[in-house]
DNA sequence: TTGAAAGCGCTAACAT
DNA sequence: ATGTTAGCGCTTTCAA
C-alpha cells in the first residue's frame, strides 16, 4: 500500500500542511506532534513521491552545486558529460545544477568556490577537491547545517559527507601490478615512476597498490626513480627524458597522473617504444598512445558515471529517496588495451 | 521555456483534452486539427513532463514485460538485479514490470511467453531470446502494433526493434585475442575451443573476434578442436577431459559459453592448471577459478547494467522521452583479472 | 468531435 | 502553532 502525506495526516489527526512542516523541518510544530508524525512516518515506511514533489515545487528546484578543478584538465570532460546527462534527465523532476570550474588545487580558491555555491542557495554539493584540514572543517560545518555533501573523484578523509563517488585508486594500482605479473616479459622490472604530485592521495595510492601487487605476485622489480610531473606534459617529458638517459636499465615506466602525453613524447624521442609503459585514464591523447602501441595498457575509472551518479545521489538525498547512510559509489577498475578502448 | 499541454492547447485554440487525444492517438479528433496539433508539438519541441504523467496516471502504470531464459542459468542473476533496481527506482514514476522466466531456447516456449506478456497488457517488451525467423516475424508484428520492443543481451537480426541493450560479442572475443598477444608465454598457442552452442550468435562472434585479433596481432596459433558444451558443466568437463587427453599439445583453452566450472574441473583433474585458460562472464564459480589462478582472466559484459538500462529505455520510450530512433546501448567489454574482480 | 472539470501527491502562501 | 487552499502537468471521466 502506498503511504502518502494524506495517510500520515489522517493517522496523526493533523493537516497535511503540518506533516509537510515536520518532514522538512520548516515552520514551527509542537514537539510532541512532530515526534508522533516522525514515528508514524517511519512505521508506515513513508517514502515521498518524486512526481508529486517535482510537480508541486518545480518553480523552486533543488539546487545542486558542483565544484571541479577542471580548467585545463581534460580528464574532467567526461565527468562533465555525465553531469549534463543527469542534469537533463532529472530536469523535469525539479533539479538545477550549478557548475563551478576552477584551475588547480589552491585551497583558498576552492573554499571560495564552495562559499559562492552555498550563497547561491545550493542545498547539495558535489565536490572534487583537496584533502586538507581547512576543507575538511568546512565540509563538516556544511553537513551540520543540513547541506548534502558528496565527494566526487577524490575523497576527503574524516568528513561527515553523505558518500564518495569515484574510483578505488589502490585497487587500480594493484590491477596494474597484477597485469605486469602476467606479462613477465623481462626477468626484472626496473621501474621509473612518473607521478602527478606526492600531495595527491590518489596518486600515492596508485603507487602503493602497484608495489603491493608486484610483491604479492612475486614479480622481481625495483623502483629506479620517482619523479613528479605536476600533471604537466612538458615537465613530464623533460623529467622522463632525463631519467631514461641517466638510467639505461629502466624497462618500465609507470605514470600515475596526467602528463601521459609528455611521457609518450619522451619514449618516442628516445625510440624506447618497446619498453613497458603503463598509465591511467582514457584521455584522447592517451588512447592514441595505446593504439600506437607505445602505452601497453591503461586503467580507467568511468569518469562519466562518476559525474552522473554524483548528481543522481544528490537528487535522491534531497528528494528523501535515500537515507543519511549510503554506501559509497565505487566505479569499476577497467583495463583497456587496444581491442577494447 | 517549458512547453506544456496547455501551451499547445492555447496555441492551437483547442482544449487540453483534445491535445492529449492527439498526442496519444486515443479518441477521435478531426484530422486537420490533429495535424495542426502534431505540427505545433514538433515545432515547439514538446516533451511530456514525466512527473505530471506519473501523477495523473499512477493507477494505470506502464506495463513492461520482460522475457529471460534465466531458469538454471546463473548469468541472469545480475541482469535480474538490474531489472529490480530499475523497477524500484521508476516505480513512483508509474511503471510495472512483469518478469517471465523460461528455461533454455525452445522457440515455442519463447513465443508463448511473449504472447502471455502481451495478453497481460504490456506496452513494452524487453526480450532476451533467439534469433530465428518465427521470433523475428513476431517481433516485427508487435512493433507494427506500436509495442516497444527492446532486445537484451542477444540481438535478433533484421527487426524493427527500438534498440539492443547488451554487449559487443565480437569485440569481447577480440579483446581476448589481444590479451593473449600481449602475454606471449609460448611460441605457439594450440587452442581448444569450448563453445556453448554453434547456434548461439554471440558464441560464434566471440570465436570470430578472437581469431581475427590473434591474426591481426601476429600470434601464431592453431585451433586443435572445437567442442560444444550445450552450456552444461558436466558435458563441458567430459569433453574437455577427452580433448586434453587426446591432444597433449593443447596449451590454451578458450571457453565462450557457460560450462566454465566444468572446464575448470577438468583442468584441475589433469593438473593442467598452468595452461592458458580464458572464459567469459563473472559467475561466482568462474570468479573462484580466476582467484585460484586456473582461469587467467575473464571478459565480462556488465549484466546488471543491461537489465537496468533495458527497463530504463522501455520507460523512456513509453513516456515519450526518446524518439523512435535511439542508439543501441552497448555495455563495456571488461577485462577482469585477480586484482579487479 | 470537443470542452470542462476533477484529481493524482506534494508544497507554499495565506488564513486562522 | 496549525489548518486551508490553490495549483504544478497530465490523464480521464463526464457532459455537451
Amino acid at each position: 500500500m502506498k503511504v502518502t502525506v494524506k495517510t500520515l495526516a489522517e493517522a496523526a489527526g493533523v493537516s497535511r500542511g503540518t506533516v509537510d512542516r515536520v518532514l522538512h523541518g520548516r515552520g514551527a510544530v509542537k514537539p510532541e506532534v512532530a515526534l508522533r508524525i516522525k514515528t508514524l512516518a517511519r512505521e508506515f515506511g513513508y517514502v515521498p513521491n518524486r512526481a508529486g514533489r517535482a510537480l508541486a515545487a518545480f518553480k523552486t528546484p533543488y539546487k545542486i552545486g558542483t565544484l571541479l578543478p577542471s580548467i585545463g584538465n581534460r580528464f574532467f570532460d567526461d565527468v562533465i558529460t555525465g553531469i549534463n546527462q543527469a542534469r537533463e534527465e532529472y530536469s523535469d523532476l525539479g533539479i538545477e545544477v550549478i557548475l563551478k570550474e576552477v584551475q588547480g588545487f589552491d585551497v583558498q580558491e576552492h573554499l571560495e568556490a564552495v562559499n559562492s555555491l552555498v550563497k547561491k542557495g545550493c542545498r547539495a554539493l558535489c565536490l572534487s577537491t583537496i584533502d586538507v584540514p581547512e576543507m575538511r572543517e568546512r565540509i563538516n560545518e556544511l553537513c551540520d547545517r543540513g547541506i548534502v555533501v558528496i565527494l566526487v573523484n577524490t575523497d576527503v578523509s574524516d568528513t561527515r559527507r553523505l558518500c564518495y563517488v569515484g574510483s578505488d585508486y589502490t585497487k587500480a594500482g594493484a590491477t596494474c601490478g597484477c597485469m605486469l605479473s602476467m606479462f613477465a616479459h623481462v626477468p626484472c622490472y626496473h621501474i621509473l615512476v612518473v607521478t602527478g604530485s606526492r600531495l595527491m592521495l590518489g596518486h600515492n595510492q596508485r603507487i602503493e597498490g602497484f608495489k603491493k601487487a608486484l610483491g604479492d605476485n612475486g614479480v622481481s622489480y625495483d623502483i629506479v626513480e620517482t619523479v613528479e610531473s605536476s600533471d604537466s606534459d612538458i615537465i613530464a617529458q623533460e623529467k622522463t627524458l632525463k631519467a631514461l638517459r641517466e638510467h639505461e636499465e629502466i624497462n618500465c615506466v609507470y605514470v600515475t597522473g596526467s602528463g601521459v602525453q609528455g611521457v609518450g613524447a619522451a619514449l618516442i624521442a628516445l625510440q624506447k617504444t618497446d619498453l613497458m609503459a603503463i598509465a591511467f585514464d582514457d584521455l584522447y591523447t592517451t588512447k592514441e598512445l595505446v593504439l600506437a602501441g607505445i602505452i601497453k595498457f591503461i586503467i580507467t575509472q568511468q569518469p562519466q558515471r562518476q559525474g552522473y551518479h554524483a548528481i543522481k545521489r544528490a537528487y535522491q538525498a534531497l528528494a528523501g529517496q535515500i537515507g543519511p547512510e549510503v554506501d559509497d559509489f565505487i566505479t569499476d577498475t577497467i583495463i583497456k588495451i587496444k581491442a577494447n578502448l
